[in-house]
RNA sequence: GGCCCGGUGGUCAAGCGGUUAAGACACCGCCCUUUCACGGCGGUAACACGAGUUCGAUUCUCGUCCGGGUCACCA
Protein backbone atom coordinates (compact mmCIF):
# COMPACT_ATOMS: atom_id res chain seq x y z
CA UNK A 1 0.00 0.00 0.00
CA UNK A 2 0.77 3.39 -0.53
CA UNK A 3 2.08 5.68 1.84
CA UNK A 4 0.25 8.75 3.26
CA UNK A 5 2.49 11.04 0.78
CA UNK A 6 1.04 9.41 -2.02
CA UNK A 7 -2.45 10.36 -1.17
CA UNK A 8 -1.73 13.53 -0.24
CA UNK A 9 -0.70 14.06 -4.08
CA UNK A 10 -3.51 12.86 -5.03
CA UNK A 11 -5.36 15.24 -2.79
CA UNK A 12 -3.29 18.22 -4.14
CA UNK A 13 -4.56 17.70 -7.74
CA UNK A 14 -8.16 18.53 -6.98
CA UNK A 15 -8.80 21.95 -8.52
CA UNK A 16 -11.30 23.88 -5.83
CA UNK A 17 -13.59 26.61 -6.10
CA UNK A 18 -15.36 25.97 -9.48
CA UNK A 19 -18.47 24.33 -10.44
CA UNK A 20 -17.33 20.82 -12.23
CA UNK A 21 -19.40 18.03 -13.36
CA UNK A 22 -18.69 15.12 -15.49
CA UNK A 23 -20.45 12.55 -17.74
CA UNK A 24 -19.25 9.46 -17.43
CA UNK A 25 -20.82 7.18 -20.09
CA UNK A 26 -19.81 3.13 -20.22
CA UNK A 27 -18.74 2.30 -24.07
CA UNK A 28 -21.48 0.42 -25.49
CA UNK A 29 -21.18 2.06 -28.76
CA UNK A 30 -24.39 4.32 -29.00
CA UNK A 31 -25.92 7.43 -27.41
CA UNK A 32 -29.27 6.66 -25.77
CA UNK A 33 -31.71 9.22 -25.83
CA UNK A 34 -31.90 9.06 -21.87
CA UNK A 35 -28.09 8.93 -21.67
CA UNK A 36 -27.35 12.42 -24.23
CA UNK A 37 -30.56 14.30 -21.98
CA UNK A 38 -28.11 13.62 -19.03
CA UNK A 39 -25.14 14.91 -20.61
CA UNK A 40 -26.92 17.99 -21.57
CA UNK A 41 -28.10 18.47 -17.86
CA UNK A 42 -24.35 17.96 -16.86
CA UNK A 43 -23.06 20.14 -19.64
CA UNK A 44 -25.55 23.05 -18.97
CA UNK A 45 -24.89 22.46 -14.95
CA UNK A 46 -20.89 23.30 -15.53
CA UNK A 47 -21.95 25.93 -17.84
CA UNK A 48 -24.20 27.74 -16.50
CA UNK A 49 -22.06 27.72 -13.47
CA UNK A 50 -19.01 28.94 -15.34
CA UNK A 51 -17.09 25.65 -14.30
CA UNK A 52 -15.77 22.52 -16.09
CA UNK A 53 -17.05 19.65 -18.27
CA UNK A 54 -15.43 16.35 -17.87
CA UNK A 55 -15.78 13.09 -19.96
CA UNK A 56 -14.95 10.29 -18.09
CA UNK A 57 -15.15 6.61 -19.49
CA UNK A 58 -16.70 3.97 -17.31
CA UNK A 59 -15.42 0.38 -18.58
CA UNK A 60 -14.53 -1.42 -16.02
CA UNK A 61 -16.64 -4.05 -17.16
CA UNK A 62 -14.58 -6.25 -19.23
CA UNK A 63 -17.18 -7.97 -20.58
CA UNK A 64 -18.83 -5.46 -22.17
CA UNK A 65 -16.17 -3.72 -24.39
CA UNK A 66 -17.14 -2.50 -27.50
CA UNK A 67 -14.38 -2.07 -30.33
CA UNK A 68 -14.87 1.90 -31.58
CA UNK A 69 -17.63 3.00 -28.94
CA UNK A 70 -15.19 5.50 -27.12
CA UNK A 71 -14.92 7.18 -30.83
CA UNK A 72 -18.37 6.89 -30.75
CA UNK A 73 -18.76 9.00 -27.57
CA UNK A 74 -15.97 11.79 -28.51
CA UNK A 75 -18.20 12.39 -32.52
CA UNK A 76 -21.64 12.33 -30.59
CA UNK A 77 -20.77 14.87 -27.94
CA UNK A 78 -19.05 17.20 -30.25
CA UNK A 79 -22.21 16.54 -32.78
CA UNK A 80 -24.15 17.89 -29.91
CA UNK A 81 -21.66 21.16 -29.14
CA UNK A 82 -21.33 19.25 -25.75
CA UNK A 83 -17.55 20.04 -25.46
CA UNK A 84 -15.58 19.06 -22.85
CA UNK A 85 -13.10 20.45 -20.69
CA UNK A 86 -11.36 17.49 -19.65
CA UNK A 87 -11.36 13.84 -20.72
CA UNK A 88 -9.64 10.90 -22.29
CA UNK A 89 -9.00 12.65 -25.67
CA UNK A 90 -7.73 16.02 -24.23
CA UNK A 91 -6.17 15.51 -20.92
CA UNK A 92 -6.42 17.12 -18.08
CA UNK A 93 -5.09 17.68 -14.30
CA UNK A 94 -6.70 14.81 -13.46
CA UNK A 95 -6.01 12.10 -15.33
CA UNK A 96 -6.50 9.69 -16.51
CA UNK A 97 -9.89 9.52 -17.52
CA UNK A 98 -10.47 6.02 -18.43
CA UNK A 99 -11.10 3.92 -15.35
CA UNK A 100 -9.16 1.29 -16.61
CA UNK A 101 -6.03 3.31 -17.22
CA UNK A 102 -6.95 4.26 -12.73
CA UNK A 103 -7.25 0.55 -12.03
CA UNK A 104 -4.23 0.85 -9.39
CA UNK A 105 -5.40 3.75 -7.92
CA UNK A 106 -8.62 1.98 -6.60
CA UNK A 107 -7.28 -0.56 -4.95
CA UNK A 108 -4.95 1.66 -2.77
CA UNK A 109 -8.59 3.30 -1.76
CA UNK A 110 -9.93 0.07 -0.90
CA UNK A 111 -6.97 -0.86 1.27
CA UNK A 112 -7.18 2.38 2.62
CA UNK A 113 -10.72 1.72 3.59
CA UNK A 114 -9.71 -1.54 4.74
CA UNK A 115 -7.36 -0.28 6.93
CA UNK A 116 -9.83 2.74 8.75
CA UNK A 117 -12.24 -0.04 9.00
CA UNK A 118 -14.97 1.20 7.09
CA UNK A 119 -14.27 -2.09 4.62
CA UNK A 120 -12.95 -5.23 5.45
CA UNK A 121 -12.12 -7.89 2.96
CA UNK A 122 -14.10 -11.08 1.99
CA UNK A 123 -12.49 -14.36 1.05
CA UNK A 124 -15.46 -16.17 0.44
CA UNK A 125 -16.37 -17.84 -2.79
CA UNK A 126 -18.33 -15.91 -5.42
CA UNK A 127 -22.15 -15.88 -4.52
CA UNK A 128 -23.54 -17.72 -6.26
CA UNK A 129 -27.74 -17.76 -6.52
CA UNK A 130 -28.69 -19.81 -3.46
CA UNK A 131 -31.63 -21.81 -4.09
CA UNK A 132 -34.19 -18.79 -2.35
CA UNK A 133 -32.59 -17.02 -4.80
CA UNK A 134 -31.08 -15.05 -1.41
CA UNK A 135 -28.57 -12.33 -1.84
CA UNK A 136 -25.60 -11.61 0.65
CA UNK A 137 -26.67 -11.09 4.13
CA UNK A 138 -23.91 -9.22 6.37
CA UNK A 139 -24.49 -10.83 9.28
CA UNK A 140 -23.70 -13.99 8.13
CA UNK A 141 -20.35 -13.14 6.21
CA UNK A 142 -17.95 -14.68 8.46
CA UNK A 143 -15.30 -12.44 7.26
CA UNK A 144 -16.79 -9.21 8.42
CA UNK A 145 -15.36 -9.85 11.76
CA UNK A 146 -12.45 -11.70 10.84
CA UNK A 147 -9.46 -10.39 12.87
CA UNK A 148 -7.06 -7.72 11.34
CA UNK A 149 -4.08 -10.04 11.82
CA UNK A 150 -6.07 -13.04 9.82
CA UNK A 151 -6.95 -11.15 6.92
CA UNK A 152 -3.57 -9.65 6.58
CA UNK A 153 -2.13 -13.01 6.52
CA UNK A 154 -4.43 -14.56 4.36
CA UNK A 155 -4.65 -11.75 1.56
CA UNK A 156 -0.41 -12.21 1.98
CA UNK A 157 -0.96 -15.81 1.14
CA UNK A 158 -2.15 -14.97 -1.45
CA UNK A 159 -5.63 -16.12 -1.18
CA UNK A 160 -8.19 -14.49 -3.10
CA UNK A 161 -10.67 -11.77 -1.78
CA UNK A 162 -13.16 -8.59 -2.85
CA UNK A 163 -13.24 -5.89 -0.53
CA UNK A 164 -17.05 -4.96 0.84
CA UNK A 165 -17.76 -1.87 2.76
CA UNK A 166 -18.47 -2.24 5.88
CA UNK A 167 -22.19 -1.16 6.73
CA UNK A 168 -23.72 -0.15 10.44
CA UNK A 169 -25.76 -2.94 11.04
CA UNK A 170 -27.96 0.01 13.24
CA UNK A 171 -29.44 3.35 12.48
CA UNK A 172 -30.20 4.76 8.66
CA UNK A 173 -28.17 6.71 6.56
CA UNK A 174 -29.81 9.99 4.50
CA UNK A 175 -28.48 12.16 1.54
CA UNK A 176 -30.27 15.27 0.24
CA UNK A 177 -30.90 15.52 -3.53
CA UNK A 178 -30.70 18.73 -5.12
CA UNK A 179 -34.42 17.47 -6.74
CA UNK A 180 -35.78 15.05 -4.39
CA UNK A 181 -34.49 16.47 -1.25
CA UNK A 182 -33.91 13.90 1.38
CA UNK A 183 -33.51 10.86 1.46
CA UNK A 184 -33.21 8.46 4.22
CA UNK A 185 -32.85 4.73 4.15
CA UNK A 186 -32.07 1.99 7.59
CA UNK A 187 -28.50 0.75 7.12
CA UNK A 188 -30.62 -2.89 7.97
CA UNK A 189 -31.73 -2.30 3.96
CA UNK A 190 -28.13 -1.52 3.02
CA UNK A 191 -25.48 -4.21 2.14
CA UNK A 192 -22.06 -4.66 2.27
CA UNK A 193 -21.84 -3.77 -1.13
CA UNK A 194 -18.60 -5.15 -2.85
CA UNK A 195 -16.01 -2.14 -3.79
CA UNK A 196 -13.38 -4.08 -5.25
CA UNK A 197 -13.93 -7.19 -7.15
CA UNK A 198 -11.60 -10.07 -7.28
CA UNK A 199 -9.80 -9.57 -10.35
CA UNK A 200 -8.79 -6.33 -9.00
CA UNK A 201 -11.29 -3.78 -10.53
CA UNK A 202 -13.74 -1.52 -8.53
CA UNK A 203 -17.64 -2.21 -8.27
CA UNK A 204 -19.24 0.61 -10.60
CA UNK A 205 -20.22 2.48 -7.25
CA UNK A 206 -16.53 2.62 -5.61
CA UNK A 207 -15.21 3.55 -8.69
CA UNK A 208 -17.70 6.39 -8.59
CA UNK A 209 -16.86 7.73 -5.49
CA UNK A 210 -12.92 7.59 -6.10
CA UNK A 211 -13.24 9.43 -9.53
CA UNK A 212 -15.75 11.82 -8.44
CA UNK A 213 -13.84 13.06 -5.82
CA UNK A 214 -10.48 12.52 -7.24
CA UNK A 215 -11.67 14.81 -10.26
CA UNK A 216 -12.96 17.76 -7.76
CA UNK A 217 -16.53 16.72 -9.46
CA UNK A 218 -19.04 18.78 -7.27
CA UNK A 219 -22.72 18.17 -9.18
CA UNK A 220 -22.82 14.24 -9.36
CA UNK A 221 -25.45 14.14 -12.47
CA UNK A 222 -27.10 10.60 -12.95
CA UNK A 223 -30.27 8.75 -13.48
CA UNK A 224 -32.39 7.75 -10.47
CA UNK A 225 -31.96 3.94 -10.30
CA UNK A 226 -28.83 4.86 -8.35
CA UNK A 227 -31.37 7.08 -5.76
CA UNK A 228 -32.24 4.34 -3.32
CA UNK A 229 -27.87 3.04 -3.24
CA UNK A 230 -27.27 6.89 -2.74
CA UNK A 231 -26.84 6.67 1.03
CA UNK A 232 -23.68 4.04 1.16
CA UNK A 233 -22.05 6.90 -1.22
CA UNK A 234 -22.71 8.83 1.48
CA UNK A 235 -20.89 6.57 4.02
CA UNK A 236 -17.98 5.94 1.96
CA UNK A 237 -17.31 10.24 1.63
CA UNK A 238 -17.48 10.56 5.51
CA UNK A 239 -15.32 6.74 5.84
CA UNK A 240 -12.88 9.07 3.90
CA UNK A 241 -13.59 12.38 5.10
CA UNK A 242 -14.14 13.56 1.42
CA UNK A 243 -17.02 16.20 1.15
CA UNK A 244 -19.64 15.06 -0.43
CA UNK A 245 -21.24 16.47 -3.64
CA UNK A 246 -24.21 17.73 -5.19
CA UNK A 247 -26.39 14.62 -6.20
CA UNK A 248 -28.95 15.52 -8.99
CA UNK A 249 -30.73 12.39 -9.84
CA UNK A 250 -33.04 12.35 -12.79
CA UNK A 251 -36.28 10.16 -13.83
CA UNK A 252 -35.74 8.10 -17.09
CA UNK A 253 -36.83 8.62 -20.55
CA UNK A 254 -39.57 6.30 -21.07
CA UNK A 255 -41.01 4.53 -24.04
CA UNK A 256 -43.96 4.31 -22.79
CA UNK A 257 -45.36 4.42 -19.10
CA UNK A 258 -43.80 0.77 -17.94
CA UNK A 259 -40.90 0.85 -19.95
CA UNK A 260 -37.64 3.02 -20.40
CA UNK A 261 -36.52 3.96 -23.93
CA UNK A 262 -33.83 1.25 -24.75
CA UNK A 263 -32.26 -0.23 -27.75
CA UNK A 264 -33.71 -3.58 -27.03
CA UNK A 265 -37.34 -2.43 -27.76
CA UNK A 266 -35.95 -0.63 -30.90
CA UNK A 267 -36.45 2.77 -29.30
CA UNK A 268 -34.23 5.15 -31.38
CA UNK A 269 -30.95 5.92 -29.65
CA UNK A 270 -29.68 10.08 -31.40
CA UNK A 271 -27.82 8.45 -34.00
CA UNK A 272 -31.15 6.82 -35.02
CA UNK A 273 -32.70 9.55 -35.03
CA UNK A 274 -30.17 11.80 -37.31
CA UNK A 275 -31.05 9.41 -39.81
CA UNK A 276 -34.31 9.08 -39.40
CA UNK A 277 -34.24 13.15 -40.59
CA UNK A 278 -34.27 14.97 -37.08
CA UNK A 279 -31.58 17.88 -36.47
CA UNK A 280 -29.34 17.88 -33.86
CA UNK A 281 -30.05 21.35 -32.72
CA UNK A 282 -33.49 20.24 -32.37
CA UNK A 283 -33.00 16.86 -30.66
CA UNK A 284 -31.18 18.37 -28.63
CA UNK A 285 -33.56 21.40 -27.71
CA UNK A 286 -36.57 18.89 -27.15
CA UNK A 287 -34.74 16.65 -25.37
CA UNK A 288 -33.64 19.55 -23.29
CA UNK A 289 -37.74 19.67 -22.55
CA UNK A 290 -38.25 16.37 -21.63
CA UNK A 291 -38.13 16.02 -17.94
CA UNK A 292 -36.88 20.03 -17.12
CA UNK A 293 -38.67 23.04 -17.23
CA UNK A 294 -37.68 26.56 -17.47
CA UNK A 295 -39.25 29.44 -15.16
CA UNK A 296 -39.78 33.01 -14.84
CA UNK A 297 -39.40 35.11 -18.01
CA UNK A 298 -38.46 31.95 -19.96
CA UNK A 299 -41.43 29.87 -18.86
CA UNK A 300 -42.94 29.49 -22.20
CA UNK A 301 -40.66 29.73 -24.40
CA UNK A 302 -39.97 26.22 -26.06
CA UNK A 303 -36.88 27.46 -28.58
CA UNK A 304 -33.96 27.48 -26.87
CA UNK A 305 -30.79 28.11 -28.35
CA UNK A 306 -27.67 26.80 -27.28
CA UNK A 307 -26.68 30.14 -25.07
CA UNK A 308 -30.18 30.23 -24.08
CA UNK A 309 -30.30 26.74 -22.38
CA UNK A 310 -26.98 27.67 -20.66
CA UNK A 311 -28.32 30.73 -19.45
CA UNK A 312 -31.71 29.29 -18.40
CA UNK A 313 -31.28 26.02 -16.89
CA UNK A 314 -31.45 25.38 -13.01
CA UNK A 315 -32.02 21.97 -11.10
CA UNK A 316 -34.89 23.44 -9.55
CA UNK A 317 -36.67 23.05 -13.08
CA UNK A 318 -35.84 19.45 -13.56
CA UNK A 319 -39.16 17.13 -13.37
CA UNK A 320 -39.52 14.22 -10.56
CA UNK A 321 -41.43 11.96 -12.43
CA UNK A 322 -40.25 10.07 -15.74
CA UNK A 323 -41.11 11.39 -19.17
CA UNK A 324 -42.66 9.33 -21.82
CA UNK A 325 -40.37 9.95 -25.32
CA UNK A 326 -42.88 11.64 -27.74
CA UNK A 327 -41.69 11.34 -31.20
CA UNK A 328 -44.56 14.01 -32.18
CA UNK A 329 -43.39 16.08 -30.36
CA UNK A 330 -40.24 16.08 -31.42
CA UNK A 331 -41.06 16.33 -35.04
CA UNK A 332 -42.88 19.53 -34.28
CA UNK A 333 -39.58 21.02 -33.02
CA UNK A 334 -37.72 19.75 -35.99
CA UNK A 335 -40.45 21.62 -38.15
CA UNK A 336 -40.16 24.53 -36.19
CA UNK A 337 -35.90 24.22 -36.54
CA UNK A 338 -35.94 23.35 -40.25
CA UNK A 339 -38.46 26.57 -41.07
CA UNK A 340 -36.08 28.51 -39.63
CA UNK A 341 -33.11 27.62 -41.45
CA UNK A 342 -31.91 30.06 -44.38
CA UNK A 343 -33.06 28.63 -47.69
CA UNK A 344 -29.36 28.05 -48.10
CA UNK A 345 -28.90 26.13 -44.88
CA UNK A 346 -31.89 23.84 -45.89
CA UNK A 347 -30.59 23.84 -49.30
CA UNK A 348 -27.52 22.04 -48.27
CA UNK A 349 -29.51 19.67 -45.39
CA UNK A 350 -31.91 19.14 -48.00
CA UNK A 351 -29.95 18.68 -51.39
CA UNK A 352 -29.67 15.05 -51.02
CA UNK A 353 -32.61 13.75 -50.05
CA UNK A 354 -33.89 16.17 -52.97
CA UNK A 355 -31.40 14.56 -55.25
CA UNK A 356 -32.56 10.93 -53.74
CA UNK A 357 -36.12 11.94 -54.77
CA UNK A 358 -35.45 13.36 -58.26
CA UNK A 359 -33.23 10.76 -59.56
CA UNK A 360 -30.90 11.38 -62.40
CA UNK A 361 -32.92 14.34 -63.75
CA UNK A 362 -31.05 17.71 -63.61
CA UNK A 363 -34.08 19.55 -62.08
CA UNK A 364 -33.12 22.75 -59.72
CA UNK A 365 -32.75 21.15 -56.52
CA UNK A 366 -32.79 25.22 -55.13
CA UNK A 367 -35.95 25.32 -56.39
CA UNK A 368 -37.35 22.36 -54.89
CA UNK A 369 -35.93 23.26 -51.39
CA UNK A 370 -37.88 26.58 -51.61
CA UNK A 371 -40.63 24.69 -52.19
CA UNK A 372 -40.23 22.07 -49.54
CA UNK A 373 -38.86 24.53 -46.83
CA UNK A 374 -42.24 25.17 -45.27
CA UNK A 375 -43.59 21.59 -45.95
CA UNK A 376 -40.63 19.39 -44.44
CA UNK A 377 -41.07 18.57 -40.75
CA UNK A 378 -38.36 15.54 -41.49
CA UNK A 379 -35.84 14.97 -43.54
CA UNK A 380 -36.43 11.42 -44.94
CA UNK A 381 -40.22 12.19 -46.08
CA UNK A 382 -38.48 14.31 -48.41
CA UNK A 383 -37.62 11.69 -51.62
CA UNK A 384 -41.41 10.64 -51.72
CA UNK A 385 -42.77 13.95 -52.02
CA UNK A 386 -40.55 14.24 -55.45
CA UNK A 387 -41.22 11.50 -56.93
CA UNK A 388 -43.30 13.12 -59.63
CA UNK A 389 -40.94 15.31 -60.66
CA UNK A 390 -38.57 12.32 -62.20
CA UNK A 391 -41.52 10.71 -63.80
CA UNK A 392 -45.14 11.43 -64.32
CA UNK A 393 -47.27 9.21 -62.14
CA UNK A 394 -50.17 6.49 -63.34
CA UNK A 395 -53.33 8.61 -62.65
CA UNK A 396 -57.03 8.58 -63.51
CA UNK A 397 -58.87 11.42 -65.02
CA UNK A 398 -61.35 11.49 -62.05
CA UNK A 399 -58.27 13.40 -60.33
CA UNK A 400 -59.48 16.47 -62.57
CA UNK A 401 -62.46 16.56 -60.57
CA UNK A 402 -62.09 18.89 -57.52
CA UNK A 403 -65.44 20.29 -55.54
CA UNK A 404 -63.96 23.42 -54.12
CA UNK A 405 -62.30 24.71 -57.00
CA UNK A 406 -65.50 23.54 -58.97
CA UNK A 407 -63.20 21.36 -61.53
CA UNK A 408 -64.47 18.28 -63.23
CA UNK A 409 -63.48 17.12 -66.41
CA UNK A 410 -65.16 18.86 -68.49
CA UNK A 411 -63.88 22.59 -67.14
CA UNK A 412 -60.81 20.87 -67.43
CA UNK A 413 -60.37 20.05 -70.94
CA UNK A 414 -61.48 23.80 -71.81
CA UNK A 415 -58.86 24.88 -69.72
CA UNK A 416 -55.82 22.42 -71.09
CA UNK A 417 -56.73 23.28 -74.46
CA UNK A 418 -56.39 26.72 -74.10
CA UNK A 419 -53.16 26.45 -71.89
CA UNK A 420 -51.54 24.31 -74.27
CA UNK A 421 -50.89 26.56 -76.97
CA UNK A 422 -50.59 30.00 -73.99
CA UNK A 423 -47.62 28.42 -72.74
CA UNK A 424 -46.59 27.12 -75.92
CA UNK A 425 -46.33 30.70 -77.14
CA UNK A 426 -44.71 31.98 -74.03
CA UNK A 427 -40.76 33.17 -75.00
CA UNK A 428 -39.65 33.25 -71.22
CA UNK A 429 -40.17 30.68 -68.76
CA UNK A 430 -40.54 32.50 -65.87
CA UNK A 431 -42.84 31.77 -62.92
CA UNK A 432 -44.14 35.55 -63.70
CA UNK A 433 -44.78 34.32 -67.64
CA UNK A 434 -46.33 31.37 -66.49
CA UNK A 435 -48.73 33.02 -63.72
CA UNK A 436 -49.28 35.90 -66.16
CA UNK A 437 -50.81 33.36 -69.17
CA UNK A 438 -52.56 31.31 -66.55
CA UNK A 439 -54.41 35.05 -64.82
CA UNK A 440 -54.73 35.93 -68.98
CA UNK A 441 -57.14 32.60 -69.11
CA UNK A 442 -59.04 33.49 -65.51
CA UNK A 443 -59.81 36.79 -66.60
CA UNK A 444 -60.79 35.57 -70.03
CA UNK A 445 -63.33 32.58 -68.66
CA UNK A 446 -63.99 35.24 -65.61
CA UNK A 447 -63.38 32.36 -63.65
CA UNK A 448 -61.98 31.89 -59.73
CA UNK A 449 -57.86 31.27 -59.87
CA UNK A 450 -58.59 27.60 -58.83
CA UNK A 451 -60.57 26.43 -61.67
CA UNK A 452 -57.46 27.33 -64.02
CA UNK A 453 -55.12 25.77 -61.44
CA UNK A 454 -56.13 23.00 -60.45
CA UNK A 455 -56.23 21.07 -63.62
CA UNK A 456 -53.02 22.32 -64.59
CA UNK A 457 -51.21 21.11 -61.55
CA UNK A 458 -53.10 18.04 -61.86
CA UNK A 459 -51.99 17.30 -65.44
CA UNK A 460 -48.42 18.41 -64.66
CA UNK A 461 -47.81 16.21 -61.69
CA UNK A 462 -50.57 13.45 -62.12
CA UNK A 463 -51.01 13.19 -58.50
CA UNK A 464 -53.70 15.12 -56.01
CA UNK A 465 -51.38 16.48 -53.22
CA UNK A 466 -47.79 18.45 -54.22
CA UNK A 467 -45.51 20.11 -52.31
CA UNK A 468 -45.78 23.69 -54.35
CA UNK A 469 -48.42 25.05 -56.61
CA UNK A 470 -49.08 24.61 -60.35
CA UNK A 471 -47.06 27.34 -61.18
CA UNK A 472 -43.66 25.97 -59.16
CA UNK A 473 -44.10 22.71 -60.49
CA UNK A 474 -44.39 23.99 -64.48
CA UNK A 475 -41.23 25.85 -63.85
CA UNK A 476 -39.22 23.51 -62.85
CA UNK A 477 -40.31 21.27 -64.60
CA UNK A 478 -39.01 23.12 -67.49
CA UNK A 479 -41.96 24.23 -70.38
CA UNK A 480 -41.30 21.21 -72.58
CA UNK A 481 -41.62 18.57 -69.92
CA UNK A 482 -44.87 20.37 -69.06
CA UNK A 483 -45.86 21.04 -72.16
CA UNK A 484 -45.81 17.33 -73.14
CA UNK A 485 -47.55 16.29 -69.44
CA UNK A 486 -50.36 18.79 -69.97
CA UNK A 487 -51.01 16.94 -73.42
CA UNK A 488 -51.05 13.77 -71.93
CA UNK A 489 -53.64 15.09 -69.69
CA UNK A 490 -55.70 16.45 -72.59
CA UNK A 491 -55.57 13.20 -74.34
CA UNK A 492 -57.32 11.72 -71.11
CA UNK A 493 -59.74 13.66 -70.94
CA UNK A 494 -60.25 13.34 -74.61
CA UNK A 495 -61.20 9.43 -74.20
C1' G B 1 -41.83 -9.35 -1.13
C1' G B 2 -38.68 -5.36 1.85
C1' C B 3 -36.97 -0.50 1.01
C1' C B 4 -36.79 4.20 -2.00
C1' C B 5 -39.27 7.49 -5.45
C1' G B 6 -43.29 9.23 -8.22
C1' G B 7 -48.92 10.10 -9.77
C1' U B 8 -52.17 17.61 -13.13
C1' G B 9 -55.75 16.51 -20.24
C1' G B 10 -53.46 11.10 -24.94
C1' U B 11 -48.06 13.33 -24.38
C1' C B 12 -44.57 17.22 -22.29
C1' A B 13 -45.68 20.52 -18.52
C1' A B 14 -46.94 25.43 -15.30
C1' G B 15 -48.97 25.64 -10.55
C1' C B 16 -46.32 26.02 -4.27
C1' G B 17 -53.70 27.04 0.56
C1' G B 18 -58.26 31.00 -2.44
C1' U B 19 -56.86 30.70 -10.28
C1' U B 20 -62.56 30.63 -15.03
C1' A B 21 -56.36 24.94 -13.26
C1' A B 22 -51.50 28.27 -17.83
C1' G B 23 -48.83 26.97 -22.27
C1' A B 24 -47.00 23.47 -26.05
C1' C B 25 -47.60 18.81 -29.13
C1' A B 26 -51.45 15.78 -31.00
C1' C B 27 -56.72 15.90 -32.31
C1' C B 28 -61.29 18.60 -34.23
C1' G B 29 -63.59 23.01 -36.58
C1' C B 30 -63.27 27.72 -39.17
C1' C B 31 -60.38 31.46 -41.99
C1' C B 32 -56.46 32.29 -45.63
C1' U B 33 -55.41 29.80 -50.25
C1' U B 34 -53.50 27.38 -56.50
C1' U B 35 -53.80 21.03 -53.84
C1' C B 36 -50.84 20.18 -49.50
C1' A B 37 -48.16 22.76 -45.98
C1' C B 38 -47.25 27.47 -43.53
C1' G B 39 -49.95 31.29 -41.00
C1' G B 40 -54.43 33.17 -38.14
C1' C B 41 -58.70 32.15 -34.98
C1' G B 42 -61.60 28.87 -31.98
C1' G B 43 -62.74 24.04 -29.62
C1' U B 44 -62.69 18.97 -27.05
C1' A B 45 -59.78 17.21 -22.97
C1' A B 46 -56.69 16.87 -16.50
C1' C B 47 -55.68 17.63 -10.54
C1' A B 48 -55.82 8.64 -9.27
C1' C B 49 -59.13 7.56 -4.88
C1' G B 50 -60.56 8.02 0.40
C1' A B 51 -59.95 10.28 5.02
C1' G B 52 -58.08 14.25 7.83
C1' U B 53 -55.83 19.64 8.84
C1' U B 54 -58.13 24.35 7.43
C1' C B 55 -63.03 29.32 6.71
C1' G B 56 -60.99 27.12 2.16
C1' A B 57 -57.38 22.03 -0.63
C1' U B 58 -54.51 20.28 -7.09
C1' U B 59 -51.28 22.42 -3.41
C1' C B 60 -50.16 20.13 3.69
C1' U B 61 -50.74 14.96 6.51
C1' C B 62 -52.15 9.84 6.51
C1' G B 63 -54.11 5.55 4.07
C1' U B 64 -55.45 2.95 -0.51
C1' C B 65 -54.60 2.12 -5.49
C1' C B 66 -51.50 2.53 -9.69
C1' G B 67 -46.62 3.14 -11.79
C1' G B 68 -41.24 3.17 -11.67
C1' G B 69 -36.55 2.02 -9.28
C1' U B 70 -33.57 -1.06 -6.18
C1' C B 71 -32.16 -5.32 -3.45
C1' A B 72 -25.04 -8.37 -8.62
C1' C B 73 -17.78 -9.57 -7.73
C1' C B 74 -23.40 -4.90 -14.25
C1' A B 75 -22.99 -0.16 -14.97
Amino acid sequence: MKDPKWFEEMEARIPAGEVRTRFAPSPTGYMHVGNLRTALYTYLIARHGGGKFILRIEDTDQNRFVEGATEVIYKTMKECGLEHDEGPDIGGPVGPYIQTERRGLYKEYAELLVQRGHAYRCFCEKAEETEEGDSFRKEADPCRDLSREESDARAAAGEPYVIRQRIPSEGSTSFVDEIFGEISVDNSELDDQVLLKRDGLPTYNFANVIDDHLMGITHVVRGNEYLASAPKYNLLYEGFGWPIPKYIHCSPVMRDQHNKMSKRHGDPSYEDLIAQGYLTDAVINYVALLGWSPSGEQAEQEIFSKKELIDAFDTKGISKSPAIFDIEKLRYFNAEYIRRLTPEQFHAVAEPYIRQGIGDTDLNTEEIAELLHQRTEVLTEIPEKLGFFAVLPEYEKELFTHKKSKSNEETSREILTEMVPAFESLKEWTPEAILDAMKALVEKKECKNALVMWPVRIAAAGQMVTPGGAVEICHILGKEETLRRLKIGLDKLQN
